[in-house]
DNA sequence: ACCTTAACCAAACAATTGTTTGTTAAATGA
DNA sequence: TCATTTAACAAACAATTGTTTGGTTAAGGT
């Protein structure tokens, strides 16, 4: 009858597994894959460690389902930005202002959205290389409408931002720019040069 | 000029020290640190684990030493490759030219000179940024040299470029194009802007 | 001939890892 | 009401980890 506990009685399912996720994402991006222990998450969570074992099959599905959040986030994040601009070089900006918001969050999410921990996982190495694909090639298409000379290397352009961007995670400390402003720049100094 | 040639007296020293050096930079870099055991490294060479533990004193120590190689690996190539050049844009072309060239040859030291690595090592961490940030400085001498417009973001600029060149490794195949045609490339969309 | 030391082997150590098993308490559904 | 599912605990599992210890071989100097 009148139980303790107030208020929920159906949405029970998913509230832990959420919580998993999360605190998966945070560890994950903060120490890195091997130096994540299950014990750790579990922790975080205030479980044991047997227990993640019901909502994931192994250690690397919960890996591989914190990366499909990250992929899914940034992707929001560079949709939303770009959504009702037009002009080429303006669509560009926008994408890395918001691929730079999702990457630099702290949710921890997008921090795992990187080819460094490719390495370290098994066969589903190869999904993850997919997902990341996916999301570069709908990056590609703001490169390919730009309004660049015939013989200029698209691809390369488009590796060269990238790693402008991602490489910000090595080096971006809070409380100075914002991570909008840094994506915006770096769009900036492939616009034009930097002689102005 | 690095070995001293003193005859007869060390001949012996150093021997087997040079080859776990070799094999630890090849399989750190190639597998990550924690995923690369220390039976890994004394199997890579024909030795028994504990033996390496006559060389150096920990995994850790055995890291920074490849680190170190790695560091000095790089900047050779760098001081080499500008050797003569004296235009400020050139000499960064060369430069950039030099860093790939290092960062990408397959004796795997330089590869292991990342920020990627430096969260999982312990007190060690300081001296790898240390050894890292003197390079970066080095670095900068050539983007301070750089006739840019007054109010220009320097610190950017070099941030930038060493994102376009560390992240190739992420992306880099052999058979296309070059490391150093790469850093070339990378400088020039810099250099002008894509326009021409 | 003796001693030292470099270089390594052989075998174990304690700790940590991802994972599995059996059990249990509460919620749900017929 | 009663069987079933959900979600977790408690405890162990086998494997691997970095590391230590003690012994062994061979070369070099004196």
């Amino acid at each position: 009858m009148a139980s303790e506990t107030e208020g929920s009685e159906a949405q029970r399912q998913n509230n832990r597994r959420d919580k998993l996720l999360e605190a998966a994402a945070q560890l994950f991006s903060s120490q890195g894959y091997e130096a994540t222990s299950m014990r750790d998450i579990a922790g975080a969570v205030g479980m044991l460690p047997g227990s993640v074992y019901y909502h994931f099959p192994s250690k690397e599905d919960l890996f591989v389902a914190v990366h499909d959040e990250g992929v899914r986030q940034i992707t929001d994040s560079v949709r939303e930005a770009v959504k009702g601009v037009t002009d080429p070089w303006e669509r560009l900006e926008a994408a890395a202002a918001g691929h730079m918001e999702a990457l630099l969050a702290d949710n921890g999410f997008a921090s795992v959205v990187t080819p460094e921990y490719s390495t370290k996982l098994g066969q589903a190495t190869e999904r993850l290389i997919a997902q990341r694909d996916a999301y570069e090639r709908m990056f590609a298409t703001f490169v390919d409408a730009l309004p660049l000379p015939a013989g200029a290397d698209r691809p390369m352009f488009r590796l060269g931002l990238l790693g402008m961007l991602n490489w910000a995670r090595t080096w971006y400390r809070p409380g100075r720019k914002t991570p909008a402003e840094i994506g915006r720049e770096m769009v900036r100094l492939l616009r034009q040069g930097p002689m102005g």
